[in-house]
DNA sequence: TTGTTTCCATACGGACGAGTATGGTAAAGA
DNA sequence: TCTTTACCATACTCGTCCGTATGGAAACAA
């Protein structure tokens, strides 16, 4: 993203910021257990002498780039669905959402096939929790009672979690797919009721 | 389950299904990661120069059990809603399904977070078309044309994966708590329309 | 009784990844 | 210029797990 002082895409020396964000691409595409500082280290263009002057170990590494991007989808979140007034669209764009800032998405995808691991698993409580909260109020806002409101968001965050298990066992429609535009208008008509 | 001479169940040998039966538990308990022949010999009792007699090597233990996993699931699947007629109480009966059945359901939770392993990818595809399969018709039955008995039986799987994400991350109501059930009735309302 | 099959123990080799120790080099400051 | 700080390389140790080699004991057969 920035950078301080070279201002230059290829300097020559690293901070712990770009073993961070490397890592989160690492774990998008091969999962948090391809995290190996050696074969970091390589992708890196150098050796793990570099990484351990920069972190104390592994976990410190998983721990801070877990944060890094616990604190981009929070805001990404904020920033997404905070300006829509009217809870419907609020509640369509949320699906729409599954599209855009794929690095970030794929991350969160390969979370949640580590729910164990004891530094995800209260991350991915948090992400929920945070999300269901805004789906919650927004059903809440369209006219559902309380419990109802609790139940359709707990409902409606669990098919996009099904949805990421589906994809990531090579069972849900291509994004820009026919097939997938039809399931999400199916979706949508049967989790939000119009008005 | 049954044995063949001794009809003990403290036998002094062990048989190649023993082995499959154990992982299995270590799987549902711990993961499939926790399938090490070492640790799983120790639980048995034995020693690794056990297992190499009875297997080649781990991969081929993994593969018989998932194997063994499948057919019992399958049958189980066809002996729990093939006999239900009424399409909508089969659904519903699908729902419910959830708590029996213990074991090879912590399993198929655990196996949900294995998506990439090149043995375990094939068989939740097969396991998903499978059970989608038989939602999908019972939709039909009720009257939903073709395509959006599709989306809605997708949709109605993608719940039930998403629920046991949730579960995985602690944060599914206990499944015998009245929160539970009030989030079930909530479900099957949206998901089943009444006749 | 003797030999064969079945099942298991022990000991070893090798791959892989985490973490440590230590030395080297370039840039920044005094 | 000289020194210090920041960053990195190399070379180790250590623990874990897979797989192999080989020998031993019980069960069964001849």
């Amino acid at each position: 993203m920035a950078q301080s002082a070279p201002k230059k895409k290829e300097r020559s020396k690293l901070n712990a910021g770009d073993w961070e964000q490397q890592a989160l691409v690492l774990i998008a595409e091969q999962g948090i257990r391809a995290v190996a500082v050696e074969s970091l280290a390589r992708r890196m263009g150098v050796t793990k002498g570099s990484f351990y002057w920069h972190f104390p170990n592994r976990d410190a590494l998983l721990e801070s780039s877990l944060l890094r991007w616990e604190k981009h989808d929070a805001a990404n979140l904020q920033a997404s669905l905070g300006a829509i007034s009217d809870p419907r669209d609020r509640l369509r764009s949320f699906f729409r959402r599954t599209g855009r800032e794929k690095l970030t998405h794929d991350v969160y995808s390969s979370l949640c096939m580590a729910s164990d691991h004891p530094k995800v698993e209260p991350l991915l409580e948090r992400v929920a929790a945070r999300r269901m909260k805004h789906i919650e109020a927004a059903f809440g806002e369209i006219g559902f009672d309380p419990a109802e409101a609790t139940h359709r968001a707990r409902l409606t965050y669990s098919t996009y979690l099904g949805f990421l298990q589906l994809q990531r066992q090579h069972q849900a429609p291509n994004l820009s797919s026919e097939e997938f535009e039809a399931y999400m208008t199916h979706v949508i008509a049967t989790l939000i009721p119009d008005s």
